[in-house]
RNA sequence: GGCGCGUUCGUCUAGUGGCCUAGGACACCGCCCUCUCAAGGCGGAGAUCACGGGUUCGACCCCCGUACGCGCUACCA
């Protein structure tokens, strides 16, 4: 497709790549590949009191892991600085921003009196008309400027946003805003406007806290002669409380969903039906959310993130994966865990994948649901009062120990038939002989389905383990003869 | 304080003047299936469409106002 669609995700690098971060990459990814246009990496760094090398790594693995592939980039600002140099001083020159020496302490004090006296707290300009001679002096006191840009105080900017509509600001109520600092590096609002321009930006895509600085960067490009791209204000996502999503809220870090066994897939899904949708469908694939995805469509009110909806489709996205690909998940997260795996072979974790598939929320869920396998655990004691001690289970045990020592091949249909043909004869329903051979073999009244637990287990160890089930009770049985022979 | 944005079931949303006695999904509840747990099937409950005024034969949808929430108002981004 012929386009000239460019895009760009512009984080900063001052902590890991979060939840609203990745949803905003995710549109501008969708809208770059929805339009055959490319999608830019940016990272905006000036904040070089914040910005580290670890958060740089931690959003491009998160975007990475996530399948949101750039095309160009990552671009760093401080990379560029002299490019931001070079257009503050034709600024300068044209007359169109200027030097200004108030130090943060008078310009904090400004700021107090204008709240005072219930005024808005813009910037005076009292450095607008400095001559070259104070100038000079402040110079001399060693005081550094700030570059300001001067902004219109008549007329309106009108954002003709894509998400929000046509936003109409009034000029007067922007200030002089800071451009560069007094060290030389650009601000934000200076810097976005330079790159975006540099890098032929045809849509700014961005989270709708950004929405009030448009007009500044607006007024701004129109003064350096940029053309300005079109806009589009993404809703913010909220957390349960209905404040902006942060760390307060639990897990906001991409990587910390990766490591709990979130799949990618599911992720980009969920985080795509937060602010948009289409008709009433909820599960798409990339390819399908790539061909519907269109900012028309995106709404213009917050979303709380809801932890629970993306557990369940984390779960459909888990039932979708091929039992080579889910063994494979299994297996690292079981290992990463401390298990054995190499006690098993690839055929036993295919078979382990298919019985357990539809039982997962998380991939991390594996260890919970496997971990007996490689070794006995403690019997739950919840289980050990309500199955084992019930009437009759040393009874079941043994027999079933009878059952099956004789010589049959230890698959899960013949384990089966012949655990039913010996409830039958016992005349016990079913259910109260499997339960207690499931405590016994897997220490838990909840398991992956017994007989197929029994067949991955092998004969010998699921015989054993109904063998100390049975000398438990046998255990408690004296103990209870000792104490009431007392 | 000023400026801006937003407001449909608990949550994500559909809905662009009559199809809405408001649809779907998650969560919740019940039933079915069933060796446990899941998955699946069926069903239920859940929204006076923030509130108040208009406009209109008719408003969730258009206009105005109010309330509440959020954002910006930094030598943060």
């Amino acid at each position: 497709m012929e386009s000239n669609v460019r895009v760009r995700f512009a984080p900063s690098p001052t902590g890991y790549l979060h939840i609203g971060g990745a949803r905003t990459a995710l549109f501008n990814w969708l809208y770059a590949r929805r339009h055959g246009g490319v999608f830019v990496l940016r990272i905006e760094d000036t904040d070089r009191e914040r910005s580290t090398d670890e958060a740089i790594d931690a959003i491009i693995n998160g975007m990475t892991w996530l399948g949101l592939n750039w095309d160009e980039g990552p671009y760093l600002q401080t990379d560029r600085l002299d490019r931001y140099s070079e257009e503050a001083r034709r600024l300068l020159a044209e007359g169109k921003a200027y030097k200004c020496y108030c130090t943060s302490e008078e310009l904090e004090e400004m700021r107090k009196a204008a709240l005072d006296r219930k005024e808005a707290p813009k910037y005076d300009r009292r450095c607008l008309t400095q001559s070259e001679s104070v100038q000079a002096a402040c110079e001399a006191r060693g005081l550094r400027p700030v570059t300001r840009f001067r902004c219109p105080d008549w007329g309106t900017t009108i954002i003709a946003d894509q998400v929000k509509g046509e936003v109409v600001f009034e000029n007067q109520n922007l200030d002089d805003f800071i451009m560069v600092r007094a060290d030389g590096i650009p601000t934000y609002n200076f810097a976005v406007v330079v790159d975006d321009y540099d890098m032929n930006i045809t849509h700014v895509i961005r989270g709708d806290d950004h929405l009030s600085n448009t007009p500044r960067q607006v007024v701004l490009g129109q003064a350096l002669g940029y053309r300005i791209p079109e806009f589009a204000h993404l809703p913010m996502i909220l957390g349960p409380d209905k404040t902006r999503l942060s760390k307060r809220h639990g897990a906001t870090a991409v990587e910390a969903y990766r490591d709990e066994g979130y799949l990618p897939q599911a992720l980009i899904n969920y985080l795509a039906l937060l602010g948009w949708g289409y008709e009433d469908q909820t599960v798409f694939a990339p390819e399908d959310l790539i061909a519907k995805f269109g900012l028309e469509a995106v709404g213009k009110s917050p979303a709380v993130f809801d932890p629970a909806k993306l557990e369940w489709m984390n779960g459909v996205y888990i039932r979708e994966l091929t039992l080579p690909e889910l063994a494979g998940y299994q297996k690292s997260f079981m290992q990463a865990a401390g298990l054995p795996i190499e006690m098993y072979e690839d055929a036993w974790y295919l078979r382990l994948a298919e019985i357990t598939q539809e039982r997962l929320t998380k991939l991390a869920d594996i260890v919970g649901l496997s971990d007996f396998f490689f070794s006995r655990v403690p019997f739950d004691p919840v289980a050990v009062e309500k199955v084992l001690n019930k009437e009759g289970t040393k009874d079941v045990l043994e027999k079933a120990i009878e059952v099956l020592s004789a010589p049959f091949t230890f698959e899960a249909h013949e384990i089966e038939a012949r655990l039913r043909a010996l409830a039958e004869t016992t005349g016990i329903k079913a259910k109260f002989v499997f339960q207690p051979l499931r405590v016994a073999v897997s220490g838990r009244t909840i398991s992956p389905p017994l007989f197929e637990t029994m067949e991955l287990l092998g004969r010998d160890t699921t015989i054993e383990r109904l063998g100390e089930a049975k000398n438990l009770l046998e255990q408690e049985d004296e103990q209870v003869f000792g104490e009431t022979n007392r």
